[in-house]
DNA sequence: GCCAACGTTGGC
DNA sequence: GCCAACGTTGGC
């Protein structure tokens, strides 16, 4: 059992949408970098816990729970000529990306990124590094345990 | 829209 | 395998 934060445009795919999903799960497609597809093909697993965060955004921070419901398959958009997803060198045979699917648990208040920022007990969150840009990062649980309780009670 | 930081590509 | 050029991310 491990904890996720996973960051995902508003504008694609928001905690609301996630709720509203069918079976309140998505595909967690589109992901096109080989240390965030590493931890879905290897690390997570159905159960492990997930940070919902809003980036990109006029309001970046976490913004709901979620849990992974489905472990990693090929991401279908990469053979799909159409979607801005295509990955020319990604073949059935020898897929490229794959992908996990998430599952809706809770909305929460927005936890800005600044308030993240100013707790000492997150001050080794993944997230918060210098120049992050992962979309997908572990969450340590003690991390994981501050935040889902003493800043969401 | 700016730009720092990082990842990827491709020539050599 | 190096590294310059280019592309992307994402907060501000």
């Amino acid at each position: 059992m491990r904890y996720w934060l996973m960051k995902s445009e508003p504008d694609e795919v928001s905690i609301e949408d996630l709720a509203r999903a069918p079976r309140r799960s998505v595909a967690w497609f589109g992901v096109r970098n080989y240390q965030a597809r590493n931890f879905m093909r290897d690390q997570m697993q159905i159960g492990d816990g997930v940070l919902f965060y809003h980036s990109s955004c006029a309001q970046p921070g976490i913004a709901g729970l979620a849990e992974v419901c489905a472990g990693a398959y090929p991401d279908e958009t990469q053979f799909d000529r159409a979607s801005k997803y295509y990955d020319a060198k990604a073949t059935r045979d020898k897929p490229r990306w794959v992908n996990v699917e998430v599952k809706f648990v809770k909305k929460t208040r927005l936890i800005s990124l600044a308030e993240l920022r100013e707790h000492e007990e997150l001050t080794g969150m993944r997230l918060l590094a210098r120049g992050n840009r992962l979309s997908i990062t572990p969450v340590d649980p003690d991390e994981w345990k501050f935040i889902t309780t003493k800043l969401l009670k």
